[in-house]
RNA sequence: GGAGAGGUGUCCGAGCGGUCGAAGGAGCGCGCCUGGAAAGCGCGUGUACGUUCUGCGUACCGAGGGUUCGAAUCCCUCCCUCUCCGCCA
């Protein structure tokens, strides 16, 4: 959500910052609602106000012992007169709440323009694209041969399409990798580890902001109350500090957790049918900063930071991308992101998305600070960013260490969480 | 699933249907005291919106309805927390 005093102060601004994400932000419905709104205000607190006056002289009257029979009859009118006000002003307000809570944050001023993921700016390379002497293969073609260590036909025949199988040693450096990654930001980083339910109600996706505009990605469970399966562990961790008024000393707040995330692909129909790119359900380690608003800048270079260490310590090739501004989320103010480099794809694809997304989440879900400088309750700034994608990066270690015998050879980094197998082999 | 208790400001905690934005305490800020500090004492200390803005008005005591001229206080529904019992990884 936008500061709506920023919004009412200088609205010409804000819809020239959204017009770099693409957004088209209703001036006119804006100006439509707002003057509405005010006078509507205006009419029904004049009206309280003579209502709340005359009650009180009732009081003053009774306690005198008069009668108060004329005075019930004037407020008789009056009362009529303010319930039409209210439910006016109620309808507007509620109209006006939808109209906000539905505008998507401003892109930072650094934010390159462009329309889609096609005028992203490369920032940096890292590693070089490994050359091999045979024929790359992808790791459907890789996990089939294991044994079935990637079995996509049993998941779809257990669910349906768009779920994964694995078995043995590909489940196994599946979970090497998020082992991997948990100690890396916990022992290295400076990150707390924190376990948080896969099931949340709709106040926390309103807070990180997937609803109430993003219902149709998200899985819905069949329960009394709206509950939703996670989409990522962004939602249950950040709303961590939801309602909360944070001391001083306990920022910067730094959080990893590692969560399976829930996603219902809708509108992605023919995208990425083949393989584990785009799974209905895929683990993640997901990192969230929660700092003071001047430390939210060097706290996304601090987490992409340390999403790509993780990339270097397996030796991967990667990019990070900043995201223009048609390409970025809903809650985002900036975002980078890591593109590792896929073999079986001969390119780049992301593996990894971190965003500041200043106070736009706080203001939503009223995560404040107790501010020394100002003695004030004000608004954090969440950050949030994977480290990584676990079955992309199981996807990348599979394609990038792949052998002409279709063997993998396991990386370095992964070697003590692997019980002595060096390599991934069908025997 | 059954029985009970409760949700009030940054925190704890009072609150007969009108004089309650809300006692008292803690915390925080300023001042006094002190060589300095602690203790002690004094004063101050919510948010949002509107406005004819050194002021005034309106709203907010879990959420939403209702009763009433008037609700933090009464009634209903819902949500949440806690205690006991049952069941259970």
């Amino acid at each position: 959500m936008l500061d709506p005093k920023t919004v009412r102060s200088e609205p010409e601004t804000i819809a020239e910052r959204l017009a770099v994400r693409g957004y088209r932000f209703d001036l006119e419905t804006f100006r439509r609602l707002e003057d509405r709104r005010r006078s509507l205000q205006v009419q029904t607190e004049e009206l309280q106000s003579e209502q709340n006056r005359r009650s009180k002289s009732i009081g003053k009257a009774k306690a005198a012992g008069e009668d108060i029979q004329p005075l019930l009859q004037e407020v008789e009118d009056l009362k009529r007169r303010k319930g039409e006000a209210e439910e006016a002003l109620r309808d507007l307000q509620h109209e006006m709440t939808d109209f906000l809570s539905a505008i998507p944050n401003i892109p930072a001023e650094t934010v390159p323009e462009g329309e889609d993921d096609s005028d992203n700016v490369e920032l940096r390379r890292w590693g070089t694209p490994p050359a091999f002497e045979f024929e790359a293969r992808d790791h459907v073609s890789l996990g089939e041969a294991l044994n079935h260590g990637l079995d996509f036909d049993r998941a779809s025949h257990l669910a349906q399409s768009r779920f994964a199988v694995m078995r043995g040693p590909v489940a196994r450096l599946h979970r090497a990798l998020t082992q991997f990654m948990m100690d890396t930001h916990t022992a290295e980083h400076g990150y707390a580890e924190v376990y948080v339910p896969y099931i949340v109600n709709a106040d926390a996706l309103y807070g990180t902001g997937q609803l109430p505009k993003f219902e149709d990605d998200l899985f819905k469970v069949e329960a009394e109350r709206d509950l939703y399966l996670i989409p990522t562990a962004e939602v249950p961790v950040t709303n961590l500090v939801g309602d909360a008024i944070l001391a001083d000393a306990e920022l910067p707040l730094k959080m990893v957790s590692h969560t399976p995330c829930f996603r219902s692909e809708a509108g992605s129909y023919g995208r990425d049918t083949r393989g584990m790119i785009r799974q209905h359900q895929f683990d993640k380690v997901e990192l969230i900063h929660v700092v003071r608003p001047e430390e939210s800048e060097a706290a996304l270079e601090e987490l992409t930071g340390n999403a790509e260490t993780i990339l270097k310590k397996l030796d991967l090739p990667y990019r990070v991308v900043e995201l223009c501004g048609g390409d970025l989320g809903f809650a985002a103010t900036r975002t980078l992101d890591l593109e590792v480099w896929l073999p079986g794809q001969d390119q780049y694809r992301e593996i990894s998305s971190c965003s500041n997304t200043r106070d736009f989440q706080a203001r939503r879900m009223h995560a404040r600070w107790k501010n020394p400088e100002t003695g004030k309750n004000e608004y954090v700034h969440t950050l949030n960013g994977s480290a990584l994608a676990v079955g992309r990066t199981l996807i990348a270690v599979m394609e990038n260490y792949q052998q002409a015998d279709g063997s993998i050879v396991v990386p370095d980094a992964l070697k003590p969480y692997m019980g002595g197998v060096e390599r991934l082999t069908s025997q």
